[in-house]
DNA sequence: ACAAATGGTAAGTTTTTACTTACGGTAAGT
DNA sequence: ACTTACCGTAAGTAAAAACTTACCATTTGT
């Protein structure tokens, strides 16, 4: 659940792609597969990653796998950058009152 | 400058130390990879890698280079993270109202 | 009870990526 | 002019990560 996490998790395309899928709203793992360039095991290895990530969430739904994107997993990056923009202002602020 | 490529650039760990270390200010290539677990021309691809993804700039002094944070350059993942929460919790809505 | 559907896991392979060493090139100092 | 300092690039290696096939478990439906 840390930023860290989070970057290493999209820093993939096809984890990526998987992601931004699943904003369409929740879908199993056979629907995910459909149409993807790779096997269906390899996106269901991306999804564990994505949830250990914080990133999804699961829910078992009969024999299928349901995902979906979970709301807060964008937080810590997305806190990450606001915490970037102030240190690096903050940073360049005295560097001009160096000059 | 996509949100593609400065995720897949912020997607490896020693890249994201050496674009933290610059969050503190403009520094050189020997300056950074010292102190770093990584080789000088190691850190060296990083920069420009970084460079490439729009993240950082370079200017030369004297025989030495020195890089620094491109404030614009978290632009475009920042949209890209605005534009996902929306879209999310459009998608989110309109799946309430299916219930 | 059996068959079909769905998906996680293991093992192994392939591909990508990061890293090192070696080299050359440029700028500053003596 | 020569030496020193600093850095980018090339080539090759090592390590990591993604992907596939094969298999097993669980659930649903007949």
């Amino acid at each position: 659940m840390s930023y860290r996490e989070v970057l290493d998790c999209l820093g993939d395309p096809t984890r990526r792609r998987v992601f931004e899928k699943l904003r369409a709203g929740p879908a199993s793992v056979g629907t995910l597969a459909r149409g993807m360039p790779v096997s269906r095991p390899a996106v269901s290895q991306h999804l564990q990653i994505l949830k250990a990530a914080g990133l999804v969430l699961d829910r078992a739904e009969g024999t299928r796998r349901v995902y979906y994107v979970d709301p807060a997993g964008l937080g810590p990056l997305r806190a990450w950058l606001d915490q970037f923009w102030e240190r690096a202002l903050a940073a360049f602020k005295s560097e001009a009152e160096d000059s």
